[in-house]
DNA sequence: CGAGAAACGTACGCATACAAACAAAGCCCC
DNA sequence: GGGGCTTTGTTTGTATGCGTACGTTTCTCG
């Protein structure tokens, strides 16, 4: 079994306390290119995408992860708070937070499971269906809109190119 | 100009105040999958990258964008707070906290710039220098990690796709 | 020169995102 | 039948990530 279990990094502070190293300063002698590594393009990617998305769903004021949430328990009627999770996701801590702010707004509701006395069933109310009607022509467009500056085989390369690397193919 | 600056799309509860809906849940009729969507491929994607990053960084306990940061810093010698935001694209609202935190593990030092009284100029210290060298060997194991599944010629293709995906094209 | 615009860093609020710890309920399997 | 493991949902704490607003300093341009 491991010994500890995890230590912080922290190093000692240099020789001389109080004085900012004086001289030229310290630099990383790499040829290590941030722009080019995978993180930082899935990144980039991804934070360009959420930006179109809040943009494009406007009045609408829903966040892609609340949209997730709401589009998926659209689709199966009626999932429980932790599988909604797992289908979507995101951890049990994570979708608590959309849950109390979708049934905050009336998007959805919840009972306890009959069978099984640790779970919440979850719903869409009318409004939420409403809701998730009219979003997801948005996010619609949001896709074309993230999507532009690829054409329709580079969209396909992508769209698989993804799924393998997420897990999903 | 515009009228109302942003409006909450509150929808009112149905008539029936109190009860649940009781019949069979409200469903989606909608060919909609999310799992197809550009948006939840890219964020699927990208968390297992952070997955992936926490974990191989191990001890050296490097968020991607700490990392990020510390590497543009030890890239261009001295670099202004809102400046090393932008080339690590964080607002300067969140470059601020990454620099806090930075600075509190004494991996980064500032001091005011002598010809722009509103600007902070970060550099590495010596710690800094040295665990940022460290980090980078691990952060390319762990690109390895989530290339693993795509070959030389895909990924390839893949980082390509990105780069013109988030605008670095 | 001097007023308006722009840029710098900071602060607050909200929404993911995940680790860790927890109580309650269900399941497994001897 | 019952002890242990798993699952469900919750809470706490930390770290992005961004909108917005703010005070200070610098720049721009008339």
């Amino acid at each position: 079994m491991k010994s500890t279990a995890r230590r912080l990094a922290v190093a000692k502070p240099p020789a001389q306390p109080a004085a900012l190293s004086a001289g030229a300063p310290l630099r990383l002698e790499s040829d290590y290119v941030l722009e080019q590594h995978i993180g930082h393009l899935l990144r980039r990617s991804h934070q360009r995408h959420v930006a179109n998305f809040e943009k494009g769903l406007g009045v609408l004021d829903l966040t892609p992860t609340q949209f997730a949430a709401l589009a998926k328990i659209g689709e199966r009627g009626e999932v429980s708070q932790n599988l909604l999770g797992r289908q979507t996701a995101m951890d049990p801590a994570t979708i608590q937070g959309v849950i109390q702010r979708l049934m905050a707004r009336n998007l959805i509701e919840r009972r306890s499971d009959p069978s099984d006395r640790r779970a919440t069933l979850l719903r869409l109310t009318p409004a939420g269906l409403a809701l998730a009607k009219n979003a997801i022509v948005k996010v619609e467009e949001v896709s074309q809109t993230t999507l532009a500056p690829l054409d329709a085989r580079e969209r396909a390369a992508l769209a698989l190119l993804l799924q393998k690397l997420s897990g999903l193919a």
